[in-house]
This record gives C-alpha cells, sequence and structure tokens, in this order.
DNA sequence: CCGTATCCATTCTGATACTG
DNA sequence: CAGTATCAGAATGGATACGG
C-alpha cells in the first residue's frame, strides 16, 4: 500500500501479478537464502530418502560439523520442512524427517540441480576462459 | 574411482547415476551457492526482461550497493551466464544481458520461486510457530 | 546419543572516497 | 557513466569443550 519508487518488478523473482506485493519478494529471497546456505540442500536431499538420525545425518553428511547440523536442522525445523521427534529413550533417540512441505520443496530443487548438472561444464569453462582473459588484462596493462 | 566410505549419495543433489561423481555434487554446491546469494537472482530476474546498463540496474535493485552490484555482475559474467558489451562512447555505455545458458537457469528458477511464493505463508506460520514454542520452553526451564 | 556454549578465523557486505 | 580501492562491521562456519 506504500508508494512505491520503483514499481517495476523482476519477472523470474516476483512474477507481475497484482496481488503478488514486496512482502512476497521479501519472502522469497529469504527461502532462498536458507535453501542456498552450505549445508540445507544437503540435508534435505539425505532426507528423501527416509528419517535418519543425528548420528546418521553427522555420517552421511561428510565434513559437516556437530554444530552446523544442529543449526542447520534447526532452520529448517523452524520453516517447518524438517521434523524433529524424539524418544526419550536412554540414550535418546532422535529422528529427522522431511515434512509434507519438506517434500514438494524436492520437486523444484531437483529441477535446480538437474540444471547445475547439465551446465556444469559449461560453466566450469566459463571460468576458465574467464580468469585466463583476466590474465591476459593484467598483462596488457 | 578412489574408494568411498560413504557411497550413498543424496538423491536430490546427485542423482545416483554412474556418471554423476563427487565433482558433480561439488559442481552443484558451487552453482546453488552463486544462484543463492544475495543478489545473483534478483539480477537474474531485472535481465531476464532484456538487457540493462550498469545504473538501470542500479536504480531497479533498489538497497544494492555499487561494490556489490559490480561483484556480483562479475561473479555472473565468469559463469558464463551474464554477457556484457561495452560502447567506448564517452560516457561509456555498458549493457548486460541474460547469455543463452542464463535464459536456462530462467525456468528452473522460476519453479522455486513459485514454490516459494506458494509456500511462504506455511512458512512464515511454522517459524511464528516454533518462535513461541521455544519462548514457552524457555520459560519452562 | 544429542545437543549447547565459547572462541576464533574467514568471508561477505555496505559506506565512502576516488578514477578514466 | 561505470567502475576500483579501502576499511569496518556483520554474518558465517569450524574446532573444541562441556552438559543432560
Amino acid at each position: 500500500m506504500l508508494p512505491q519508487r520503483f514499481p517495476q518488478k523482476p519477472s523470474a523473482i516476483c512474477p507481475n501479478s497484482p496481488d503478488i506485493d514486496d512482502q512476497a519478494c521479501l519472502a522469497v529471497r529469504e527461502v532462498l537464502n536458507r535453501v542456498g546456505d552450505k549445508w540445507s540442500l544437503l540435508i534435505v536431499g539425505y532426507l528423501a530418502e527416509g528419517p535418519l538420525r543425528f548420528n546418521e545425518l553427522r555420517r552421511s553428511v561428510e565434513g559437516i560439523s556437530q554444530r552446523m547440523l544442529t543449526l542447520t536442522l534447526r532452520g529448517l525445523e523452524r520453516d517447518g520442512l524438517v521434523a524433529r521427534s524424539v524418544q526419550a529413550t536412554t540414550p535418546p533417540r532422535v529422528d529427522y524427517a522431511l515434512t509434507p512441505i519438506g517434500l514438494t520443496l524436492l520437486e523444484p530443487v531437483r529441477a535446480l540441480v538437474a540444471w547445475a548438472d547439465q551446465n556444469r561444464v559449461a560453466i566450469t569453462d566459463a571460468r576458465t576462459a574467464f580468469d585466463a582473459e583476466q590474465q591476459g588484462q593484467d598483462r596488457a596493462a
């Protein structure tokens, strides 16, 4: 409802429909932020095959620290993408599983991953070419 | 070819096909890293409607600093997603446009954005509920 | 087993000032 | 107009130690 000095919106990010406002833009970026961090997608990927316990995830996601696993799981749980269930046995057993929403996330994520996979060679080549050209520029100067 | 202590791979991130190796996993995460940063998708979104000059982008992408616009554009250019064309007039005119690869990125990105848009309310609600529950936990302790 | 707390290094980002 | 350089603060991530 606030006056917009820059009413133009990026079609890829926020479809130009009347009921998509700046709030949606922000929400989209927040979601992308979560999904784009270092571990979230990897964890969602592992959970796609079924629930896993904390230390099972820790062993699966090679290289992740305990701290980051906890933090990332909390984030996913907070957003309602992952469910945490505790059985108060000794020792305690904690399972993590995708929620229904978490499951639906899998589809667009897979599309993006497929794109990344299809274009990774082209991207690597582009990087190499770009870096080589930069080198040349520096020498020319 | 190296022995893998953890051969299991996240299906969402790395499809379990024989010719997708750990390199692909890394490449995918690199791509996701680029796409997941603060400004890239926003810029790709604006360029989806056609080429734009540097300062046109600056005015469109509200809140971006000159520095970050430069850096993000360089990154996208390096990855071959955006093309930079200079006309050496005075003052110089520099146009940025999506490359063919950049254009193909738009489709999976739109799918993710659509998901984010469809689920943003649920996610916001989940966050509120989670935070409220955390508050309760703190008080209970 | 499943965390939390603390500390530290690295990276990212924005503000500002300056150049061809 | 289209950048680059420099600096400071914020955010991110890892290592380690400790607690329920």
